[in-house]
DNA sequence: CATATTCCTTGATGTGAATCAAGGACCAGG
DNA sequence: CCTGGTCCTTGATTCACATCAAGGAATATG
C-alpha cells in the first residue's frame, strides 16, 4: 500500500543522503553536450532500463532526447502544457499537484530519483497537473513518440512502459485507501514507512529521512491541515518513535510505525 | 475532475437506463458460440475499438478471447490472482475495491459498460484489488499478451491503450482531490455530477441515475460513513436539488450541485 | 404469505481534526 | 548583524462527520 516502487533493489545501503547523483562525474566537463548513457546510470536499476538486456539498453538511450536542469521551486510541466515526453528523474524531489477550479489545491504525489512523470498527460495530450521541484533537480527528457515507436520494436521496453503506468495505479488505489479510510497518525505513519522505503531501495538509510516537503505539502498530500501533520510529529517524538529536528526525522521504532498503520479497527 | 469517461459521445439521449445491450440481440439464439464482433457491438465508440479504422477494428477482435457472464455480488477478479487479461465491460456495473491487511475497505471505483478494468494487474502480474459485479454482467476477456502483441503493430490499438491506463491516473488524481479535500456535500455532488456524465455519454438520461451501489459502498469510495451519505441525500431533498426514491435519483437542479462542487472556500 | 435480512433514514451524542491565534525558529538578503 | 519572510509549533475553541441507537422500508427466502 501506498508503495511507489515496491521492487527492492539489491544496492549498498551506507550510502549518506544525495549519494546517488547518477554519473555527471563520469561524464566529465563535456556533459552538457548532452550524450545520455543509462549504461553508465547509477539508476538504470530502478529508471527506465530496468530489466533490459545490454543490446536493448543501447537503443533505449535513443529515446533519451535531452537533459533538462530544474531550479527548485519552478516547474517542469504545469497543467494544461501540451504533453509531449515523460520525464525520467535523475536527480532531485518532485511534487505533482493539481488543482480544482475554485482554487483548492492537492498535491497527488512524491516523486524522487529514478521515478517516471508525466503520465497524466498522455490521455489528452495535456498536462493535468503540475510538477514542481522540491529542489535542484534533473531529470531525463523522453519524447512519448519515440518510446511508442522504439516500445513496438523492444517487447521489454513495452511491457516495462506498461508496468510504469500500472504501477502509479496502483500506488493511487492505496493513497486512496489511505485518504478514505485512515485516521491522521496512521495516514503519517504510512507516509514515513513508504518513505525511507523508496529512499532506501536507492541506498538511502531506513531510519533517517531529510524531508524535502513542507508540512503543509505533507498535508496537503495526507487530506490533514499542516498544524495537524507538526502535532502529530510531536506526538510520535512523545512516543518516541521518530525524532524530528525540523526537515530532518530519525526513526527509532520502525515496528510502532507499523502497527499504527495497522492499527486494527475491530469493527 | 472525477472523469472515468470525459470524451462526450455523440448519442442518442433519450435512451432509458439498460437501453445500453451491446449486441446480444444483434448475434441471436447461437451467441454462447462466442464469436465476437467489436464492430457490430454498441459499444465500439467508447470501448476498445475508439478510434480504430475499420481494418483495424477487424484485428481488434481476435484480442477478445472469449465473453464472460459475472452473477451479482460475485467476482470477477481477485486480491492475489494471477493476471492475465484486461477485461472490456458490455453490460453490468462494478466496483473496485482495495483491503488493508487490518481489514480495512475502499472502494476505489464504479465501472459501466465500455469501461476497462484489470490494469491493477500488470505491475506485479497479480491483481491488487476486488472487481466485484453489482448486477449481472458481461466482459469481454482480452487476454494481455494478445493486447501487447497487437499494439506492437496496430499503433492506434497501442495509443489507446496508453490512453485508457492513462485516463485511469488521471480519474484517480481527481478522487485524490476529492478525498483529500472536499466536505461530504461536495464529494458527494461530485460523484453524482460524474455518474449522470458518465451514463449521458452512453446514451442514458442526464438527469436520471438508478444508482446499482449501496449507501455504504458510496461512502467507502467517498471517504463517508453510510449515514453521512444518507443524511447528505436527505439535505439535497430538502433543498429540492434531487429527488430520492431508495436508489432511484433524479436531478433537479444540476447547477446547484456543480455550484457545491465549486463552492469558493474563499480563503 | 409470513418472516428474515438487507438496506436506508433519522436522532442524539461524541470526537478527531479544522480553525483561529500567537509566538518562535530558521533562512535569505541587504 | 539586523530584518523580513517563510516555516513550524502549540494552545484554545469550533465543527463536520463518526458513532451509537432505533425503527422503518424494501427485498429475499422458505
Amino acid at each position: 500500500m501506498l508503495d511507489n516502487e515496491s521492487t527492492p533493489i539489491a544496492c549498498p545501503n551506507n550510502a549518506v543522503q544525495h549519494a546517488i547523483k547518477a554519473d555527471s562525474k563520469v561524464m566529465g566537463p563535456s556533459a552538457h553536450s548532452i550524450k545520455v548513457a543509462c549504461s553508465n546510470c547509477n539508476l538504470r536499476e530502478l529508471c527506465m532500463p530496468m530489466g533490459l538486456t545490454p543490446g536493448e539498453l543501447d537503443r533505449i538511450e535513443d529515446v533519451v532526447a535531452s537533459r533538462r536542469k530544474i531550479k527548485r521551486g519552478s516547474t517542469l510541466f504545469r497543467n494544461g502544457d501540451k504533453f509531449t515526453s515523460l520525464y525520467a528523474i535523475r536527480t532531485g524531489f518532485f511534487k505533482t499537484c493539481v488543482a480544482s477550479e475554485d482554487g483548492r489545491d492537492q498535491v497527488t504525489g512524491f516523486q524522487m530519483a529514478g521515478e517516471v512523470i508525466g503520465l497524466d498527460g498522455i490521455v489528452n495530450d495535456n498536462h493535468t497537473c503540475d510538477a514542481v521541484a522540491l529542489e535542484d533537480a534533473e531529470v531525463c527528457v523522453m519524447p512519448f513518440d519515440r518510446i511508442e515507436e522504439l516500445s513496438r520494436e523492444v517487447n521489454s521496453l513495452q511491457r516495462h512502459v506498461h508496468k510504469i503506468m500500472s504501477r502509479e495505479i496502483v500506488r493511487e488505489n492505496g493513497v486512496m485507501l489511505l485518504l478514505g479510510s485512515m485516521r491522521a497518525e496512521e495516514r503519517l505513519a504510512a507516509f514515513l514507512l513508504n518513505l525511507v522505503q523508496r529512499l532506501h531501495a536507492r541506498g538511502f538509510s531506513q531510519s533517517e529521512v531529510v524531508l524535502r516537503m513542507t508540512r503543509e505539502e505533507i498535508g496537503s498530500y495526507l487530506g490533514l491541515k499542516l498544524e495537524t501533520v507538526s502535532r502529530t510529529f510531536s506526538k510520535f517524538v512523545d512516543d518516541g518513535i521518530i525524532e524530528v529536528k525540523q526537515r530532518h526525522v530519525r526513526i527509532l521504532n520502525t515496528d510502532a510505525l507499523r502497527e499504527i498503520v495497522n492499527s486494527k479497527i475491530t469493527t
